[in-house]
DNA sequence: CACCCAGATGTGAGCGTTAACATCAGTGCA
DNA sequence: TGCACTGATGTTAACGCTCACATCTGGGTG
């Protein structure tokens, strides 16, 4: 073995005795391996300190086992806890994370860093930006590579050919506006999150059915984006509707942060929470039991949703030819792929209303 | 080519009538290649979809250009923030970046998922869990590998060969005690965060600092965690103090969710902030601006820090002999390195006290 | 006791790229 | 006119691993 260079296979070889193959054959737990043989190698493993080279390993399979994750740049609490719970499951099942984390919002920058992914050799895509925008980006990279697109909205990608993994924000603001019409509230508010993000989109569609269900009319304030400065600005001209007669007597916010501004501003304004208006948030984020009054808000299930993921993910990979020649693959193997199908929506998982003191019967 | 495996770098060589080395010169920026030949090149590879393998690559150069990042495995604000920046950072010097979340805070678990990210062969690793028992985890590392340790401390890492990159929280602790000794509070406690964090010492150490330079007594709450719920219980032993004369009539807290829960608890006491008790965080997390009251906290470069532990594992990586044998680099080539330099400090940026509603003169 | 088979191991090739060296044409200058 | 030199290209050999196949051993079977 040379000097200044990191043992190889064969440097391991030379010292138990044996051939590189053999070597090759204990790490891989090949069946047909003397336990003696065994033994001898990994001793000679461990006394060099080797470590396989995974560039050579990747280079012969085509495989990396390294997954890619695409999120937005920021700290929003949604997608840095769907990246962490993704990044979990896939260092559970063996597999290496790389992140690229998208600058700006658009189809644009999404394009770069998928490709920066793809470049890098990664087996399958989590998506963990939940834009329409970026959706739809994948839908080129998607017929090559595992791609699956952690969403909020079961029924709308119909022709992508990703999957999907969801949780069901529909329904997380159903119960949420169900709460409010439970305990009385007729004028319930739904301040929304940006049009573009697919979570904004459902939270606002479930708010919607469930005032209708009701006979109730929805009345929807786009935010602008998912600020607490947005929250505080929307909540100034609430406030102002809230004393009026007729107007409003709860809030349904798209998530924790615009509940706290609006909070902030109902405070200002002398309009008392839960008193003068409920308010309900969404994901739970921390602190938000704390927050004066405490916030009645949709948790987000965001270790189910990494581990849905990357279960889908492994499935999805499984199914794919490998990037070497091989036999087409059966068109009957996975009868529940196929674009005829519909939305490929692999799993669908349930938020948790955690009622808190921010809500509470109309004065 | 054949059919099925993606075109190889002798794929284009063949359609560009060139030979392969002509296209990795032109893949690789080399100047002796004809313009038009390089044009000839870039067609080839344009029409054939082309995409340089990294796995080939990386095992002739012996270098991933990726960068691992070790960090905590929960979504708390800081550590977040700071792996975003870092990426950010990373991809802009064309690296890519490979994320290892700790699933718990010790020793050990740094050792696995620092183990990971070596065998995926990183070409560096910034590790953005500031914690003590991690740090020292990379030590063994460190030598062959160049590590940067995002952290707190300037004066902490004496004899550790990874390079710090640092926030100055003792500068920060040391402008948020003396904002409030200058509205002339005397009696200011500390709030501070679990015991084992970089951020929580030096924090509490600033804040020390700044009591016993104006002659008062310090007096340090350790709160267990970076909790809201903490803070809470915390604030709630507080809120009997602040009511009895000579009880605190001020508030540094390790953190911005610790603030939160001592406002509430405050509040829930019936003690006025800031009229009965200023209360400062540290952070300046999404939503802070909007508390009641508004916090006043120290906001934390986070993007400054990111590019600063890039730049200085880039500046450490060219430093680092390759993998492959090389001569030995000069003793003198980089006075700044060394042991007994005392820590291997490569940066130092000073947060911002962002004066808010959560302080004002004592009553 | 020859024979076959399965288990255990070795041999050789090739993955796609870069590094090192070889080759071949021009150019400038004596 | 010739020769050294530079710029542009080609050729060959690694890099460290896995795959496919060849080989060798020892126990059962007829």
């Amino acid at each position: 073995m040379a000097a200044g260079r990191p043992p190889a296979m064969s440097d391991v070889a030379a010292r138990a005795g044996v051939s590189h193959q053999t070597v090759s054959r204990v790490l891989n737990a090949h069946p047909s391996v003397r336990p003696a043989t065994r033994e001898r190698v990994l001793a000679a493993i461990e006394e060099l300190g080797y470590r396989p080279n995974r560039a050579a390993r990747a280079l012969v399979t085509a495989r990396s086992t390294t997954v890619g994750i695409l999120t937005v740049g920021n700290a929003h609490f949604g997608p840095a806890s769907t990246v962490l719970a993704v990044e979990a499951a896939a260092r559970a099942e063996g597999y290496f994370v790389s992140v690229s984390s998208l600058a700006a919002y658009d189809a644009a920058a999404a394009a770069v860093a998928l490709d920066q992914l793809v470049d890098q050799g990664v087996d399958g895509v989590v998506v963990v930006a939940p834009l329409e925008d970026v959706a739809h980006v994948v839908d080129d990279v998607a017929p090559t590579l595992p791609v699956v697109v952690v969403a909020a909205r079961p029924g709308v990608p119909t022709t992508s050919p990703a999957r999907y993994v969801c949780v069901d924000q529909r329904r997380g603001a159903q119960m949420a506006t169900e709460h409010l019409l439970d305990l009385a509230h007729t004028a319930v508010v739904h301040v929304a999150g940006p049009g573009g993000w697919f979570d904004a989109v459902e939270r606002a569609g479930g708010y919607r059915e469930a005032m209708e269900a009701r006979g109730l009319e929805p009345v929807v304030v786009e935010a602008g984006d998912w600020s607490a400065r947005r929250g505080y600005e929307v909540g100034e001209r609430l406030a102002a509707e809230v004393r009026e007669a007729g107007g409003p007597t709860a809030v349904v916010a798209g998530n924790d942060y615009l509940a706290t501004g609006l909070l902030r501003a109902f405070w200002e304004h002398g309009v008392r929470v839960p008193r003068d208006v409920s308010v309900v948030g969404f994901d739970d984020i921390e602190g938000s039991a704390y927050l004066v009054p405490a916030l009645t808000t949709v948790r987000q299930p965001f270790a189910a949703l990494g581990q849905a993921a990357m279960r889908t993910l492994l499935q999805e990979r499984s199914g794919q030819q490998p990037g070497r020649p091989g036999p087409p693959s059966h068109p009957h193997q996975r009868p529940e792929r196929g674009h005829d199908d519909g939305p490929r929506v692999a799993a669908v998982i349930e938020p948790e209303l955690v009622v808190r003191g921010s809500t509470a019967v109309p004065r």
